[in-house]
DNA sequence: CTGATTGTCAACCAAATGGTTTAACTTCTT
DNA sequence: AAGAAGTTAAACCATTTGGTTGACAATCAG
């Protein structure tokens, strides 16, 4: 069932917040191929980098980047898992786009309200 | 294969977006239960009737959720193609937390030593 | 008509974002 | 030792963000 309260969770605000741009996108897209510097990530899109180093920072801070520092160079590879928690959030709505799911879904609910009652009256 | 290019696509931009505020996930955990008007979406978070609305303005603007007037309230629908959308634009990046069950593991050991470093900053 | 309810708009605020430039620090090369 | 290369840090800037308040518009109830 999705969640009545308030969600709190800061590691899907960071994913999400690391995903919502284009350029750090591009840049997810680059590492899936292969690992690559700080200098190969900026370079694709014309911006220095110091511009470059802040993207990546913010996808490391979403742990969806993880660095290695060989010598003077920082070697960039993309983390997964972060990922993986994202689309297991986004599938708690598969059912909504998925109609074939619809009366299964209405039996669950009706099943719901009716626990819910039987509790409410258990309460008084 | 995943892009060479530069992702160009405000619309993931907008749903990412909107997905990086834990109240909005709220609200959209709370619209997948049922519609709500705008005050009903306020309330849950102790939030003025203009906040709320400035974020159900920004996942109408994503297309996660549609609006319908009715006399004098609002009503809210939850629109799921656009998480659809953001499903399948992560579901490209699945082979990566498939095939490598320890890259879960390098990432919490990476957020353990980032976690040491930031505890201070943390803990409010 | 008089109020109360529902919601938007505009103005404002502090903080964060995405980008730059300049300076500095390492590390590698010669 | 000198200099080039890779990267970060700091300062700065314009814009956006998430939130508030107060005024206003529209609708509903008496």
């Amino acid at each position: 069932m999705l969640n009545h309260m308030v969600e709190q969770s800061p590691r899907l605000d960071a994913v999400f917040h690391a995903l919502a741009d284009p350029t750090r996108r591009a840049m997810l897209g680059q590492l899936a191929e292969r690992e690559l510097t700080i200098g190969e990530l900026a370079t694709p899109f014309s911006m220095s980098f110091a511009g470059a180093s802040k993207h990546v920072r913010v996808l490391e801070n979403a742990g969806l980047v993880t660095r290695t520092i060989q010598g003077r160079t920082h070697l960039c590879r993309l983390q997964a898992a972060r990922l993986a928690e994202a689309n297991a959030w986004l599938r708690r709505y598969e059912r909504f786009w998925n109609e074939k799911l619809d009366t299964l879904e209405a039996l669950l609910r009706a099943e719901d309200e009716a626990a819910a009652e039987k509790s409410k009256t258990l309460k008084e």
